[in-house]
DNA sequence: ATGAAAGCGCTAACAA
DNA sequence: TTGTTAGCGCTTTCAT
């Protein structure tokens, strides 16, 4: 709209140089006598010179952004799409996943374009995105079991890294956390805190996540002579949970420990707990998994398992830069230890 | 890393026509042999061509982006940033916004780019960037009253739209609820619905949408003989509504119908309800604002002011369009109007 | 209706 | 150390 941008040119026509030393300096190459060096900078600061990008991008064939997208896994309709955003961004996970990726961007000064791929044209729409070099490379993080995305990337050879193991296996590099461990964390917890009757609400049994917490919290349980623990499967959102801690009461109303293997469940859980009159966690003990906002954003905190999220996001980041870059081929899988977080309600 | 993408000079051979025809058909502009089109098309085809964005934005001057930009107030540091990124997310109003944006971009193949200007060096790098040509503009949601960014953003004659109207005047367009209209409906309501003494959850007093929602609340219930409202001060988070109405009950045990002005603080309200035995609706009736996740992810649902968010952050995308292409200069507001859900709350 | 050709602003050989 | 120059892939007059 405004005055028209200052170029290379101008600024080289102001400093009495040519482009190319004013290039030099603009991308900090050496080999460029001091004097001149602020003798451009200077010109720089008068012509209020701001490289253009496109131009740069021509030439040196990298965006520098990538697509942070968050996909699904159906053939959603478009209706569908806004709520799918929503929920999204609702779940209080994904904050803590653009606080990773954003700071370990953003000191290289690239940057994050939102994507969703909840349907087979948004999928495309990401494909052609990074096809087109608008982005180098993606960022994914599936909210599904079988979400196609992954391996269309793969299949493309396009630079890409998940957030959390895919429930099949595809030739792509992912950061997880070791949820078996987290698992055990949980139950032993919950063991040495005096919990003699424990119980869990378990993830989508679909996703590896859902099952690996299941099974670590069923062998450390075992191996400590629990050899039968109620399970009931949940969602991952806080009214699956309340809906499975009222099932587990109703066949087991003697439980007086809870391992939910999100935080959001774990709130259902705890709502679910003093609507049958129980109290959190005198009468039960709850842990969560995560340690998302969602486990100090009212009381009782959360007792949870803490992911690291953000290092893993970042990691993620580390990961996509170096497949960019070349130096990494390989896809390659990075598991972080999960910590027991103790608060109030366990 | 992979095969070297085919340009428009290949597909042009491919095809046996000039790179000019090809662009053509590309771009859908007229004037081109419905033949010859077909042949292009599957040249296209055969070769797998997808236009290099940089090179198309260096000559037409435009990215096809946009930038979303979640914008603070203070010069927080490195460390807070973190948390930045996170809290806003938690926030289940900005998932609505995101939704509505991308309602909007996405059929027209523009995609956000996601940026946090929390500080004066976050605020300097959203400059920058639009400064580059790699966003054509810039969506700016603000968390603050005192947000520097848009003065800035006015300053630097940057294309940009706010949601919501700033604490000071700036000469950007901006969408906004007409928040007296909502503070009316929720009176009324509780009115209609018996209550005879209504009390008051505000949000900030600093932002415009804090003052105006208690203003219309406290206008129609003056009109309605009810001169003197309790009013408790909230930050529209879960924990300072919970507070604000553990306040209200210190003061007015008596209270039967409280206004929230905002979802999560509605809830927090709730929680202290129910912590000091009163039931929702029962004893007392609970009316929140903006309709936003918050409103029905647990029991009781909420009745509410809602916001149409998803239309507003569409509008945004709608104004910076027209801002973008010219169509419209002169700062702009639109302001839409708040509709009452009623659930059971209230 | 189609083609030829001139750049858009930048980087990176290559020369000097 | 600095300058010259040749493109990067595309759009867009201007001819034809």
């Amino acid at each position: 709209m405004s005055r028209q941008a200052p170029t290379l040119e101008d600024v080289a026509r102001e400093a009495g140089v040519s482009r190319a030393t004013v290039s030099r300096v603009v991308n900090g190459v050496r080999n460029v006598d001091p004097a001149i060096q602020e003798l451009v900078r200077q010109a720089i600061r008068r012509t209020g010179y701001a490289p253009n990008r496109a131009a740069r991008s021509l030439v040196t064939r990298r965006a520098e952004a990538v697509a942070l997208v968050v996909s699904g896994a159906g053939d959603t309709s478009e209706e569908a799409q806004a709520g799918f955003a929503a929920r999204v961004f609702a779940d209080p996970f994904f904050g803590r996943v653009v606080a990773g990726i954003v700071g370990h961007l953003r000191p290289r000064s690239v940057h994050p374009v939102l994507m969703f791929a909840e349907s087979a044209a948004a999928r495309e729409e990401v494909l052609t995105y990074l096809g087109q070099g608008r982005a180098d490379g993606a960022l994914v993080v599936s909210s599904h079991a079988d979400d196609p995305l992954p391996a269309l990337l793969a299949e493309a050879s396009l630079p890409a890294v998940l957030f959390a193991r895919p429930a099949r296996p595809v030739p792509l590099s992912h950061v997880d956390v070791a949820h078996r461990d987290g698992g055990r964390l949980a139950a032993e917890h919950l063991l040495a805190r005096g919990c003699r009757r424990p119980a869990t609400i378990s993830g989508p049994l679909a996703l590896p996540a859902g099952q690996e917490r299941l099974a670590g919290f069923r062998d450390a349980l075992a191996r400590r002579g629990h050899a039968r623990v109620p399970v009931a499967e949940g969602g991952f959102t806080h009214d699956s949970g309340l809906a499975a801690m009222a099932a587990l009461l109703a066949e087991h109303p003697d439980v007086d420990g809870v391992f939910a293997a999100n935080d959001l469940m774990a709130r259902g859980a705890c709502q679910a707990l003093r609507d049958h009159g129980r109290r959190v966690p005198e009468d039960v003990a709850v842990v969560g998994f995560d340690d998302s906002t969602a486990a100090v954003d009212r009381h009782p905190h959360l007792t949870t398992v803490r992911q690291p999220v953000e290092d893993m996001a970042a990691e993620m980041a580390r990961l996509l830069d170096e497949h960019i870059h070349g130096t990494r081929t390989d896809p390659t899988s990075v598991v972080f230890a999960p910590e027991l977080v103790v608060r109030e309600s366990a």
